[in-house]
DNA sequence: CGTAAATTAATTGTCTGACAAGTATACTCA
DNA sequence: TGAGTATACTTGTCAGACAATTAATTTACG
């Protein structure tokens, strides 16, 4: 069996280059994205660029009208609330059905250990740990269209915190306590507390990062 | 404010073509769509072909490695049962939200009844308004993007069902009464007892259809 | 006769260049 | 100052072409 080599063709290079940028927050909705910038800047045609863009916008991560320049999405309040609200009906019904076979994911017990090792390591570099321990709880159902469900949505999450990286919006202390919380419900086979404590988890996360966004 | 009205561009008339054809079972997984043939098919250029097929790549309803032709994806047993437990796990987490405000949204009455109506209609009638009942409580907790990917989960259920339409698979009576004790425990505010039933209810159909498909 | 290598056909990836169509802005004239 | 027009900008679509890769067919050799 010949393992699939990683190679990339020129629009899934700048698709990602793209998607790397607005992710870290130094593409905003402030400036368009127009396919002829897209494609000097990258030395690409304009067709390649117009697929970057178009393949983004699949993604929800740009928003863009007929015969008008793409935008990075601008993610509002109301948005934040959607997208966390999203977030809690997947993962609350994941974590039941983890509680029902007491599966607690390696890979998320690492990625909580992560969360206080980095303590101190400013703001920004918590999101990652956050981000890995939630995917791994997500991703020990087994179920390949939850995961990609879920991927759709970490991307738009992220664009939130990237927003916000200044405020101080994540105590790291308070964050592994509650996910080292819910890996002993899991552990224990309590699905309601478990579902419980991730509903309180991401209601708070969710009405400060609105909060920080709000108008 | 002027209402957005819908104009198509050319990539999404035969978007949407394409995938009502590959939906209405005409477009099988064993014929290959090239861009060449949808492009002379259409009268379109290739790049636009091309765009369309990729969309539809997006929506997962067409499969393509690098330089190979798309084919419509092919759905096993296995895919049928991922398909289907994702439903479970965003459904039912939808029915307990649903059962905690004793919410009945009205237009699953209406499509419960009209699968009683459609009673003698043919298998394939009954799809439509089954579709409309389990859509109806889903648009019914107001969430943009649970909307977003329950609709891409219903396109490739859409897929499979076509594909074993002669098959009496579906029991118009049983299924209305199922879908009327989730409306019923709804309304009373038994959330175990919804999911329960919902669960039980797309077991059901799920070890059914993967079967048909079975090898 | 069967297997492996080489050639050929088919398909997609990407580019250049162009024109049409629509949007938004700026400008002119009343 | 306000309304209508004109202009620049951007996207939608097309045509044609070449490169790169895959798959199939043919050929050569054991």
């Amino acid at each position: 069996m010949t393992r699939p080599l990683a190679t990339k063709t020129v629009v899934e290079a700048v698709t990602d280059d793209l998607r790397g940028r607005i992710l870290s927050g130094s593409l905003t909705s402030e400036t368009a994205v127009t396919e002829l910038e897209i494609a000097t800047s990258y030395s690409v045609a304009r067709p390649t660029a117009k697929a970057a863009i178009e393949k983004l916008v699949g993604e929800n991560l740009l928003v863009r009208g007929t015969h008008k320049s793409a935008r990075v999405a601008e993610l509002g309040p109301e948005s934040v609330r959607d997208i966390y609200l999203a977030r809690a009906y997947l993962e609350s019904e994941i974590l039941r059905r983890l509680a029902a076979t007491h599966t607690v994911p390696e890979e998320a017990v690492r990625a909580n250990a992560d969360i206080l090792a980095l303590a101190g390591a400013g703001d920004l570099a918590l999101v990652e740990p956050d981000m890995r321990f939630h995917t791994a709880l997500v991703d020990a159902v087994g179920n390949e269209r939850i995961a990609r469900m879920y991927r759709s949505l970490v991307s738009e999450v992220r664009l939130c915190m990237t927003r916000v990286q200044a405020l101080h919006l994540l105590d790291s202390a308070a964050i592994h306590a509650e996910h080292e919380l819910i890996l002993v419900q899991l552990a224990a086979g309590d699905a309601e507390g478990a579902a419980a404590t991730l509903d309180g988890h991401l209601a708070a996360a969710r009405e400060r990062l609105a909060e920080a966004l709000g108008t």
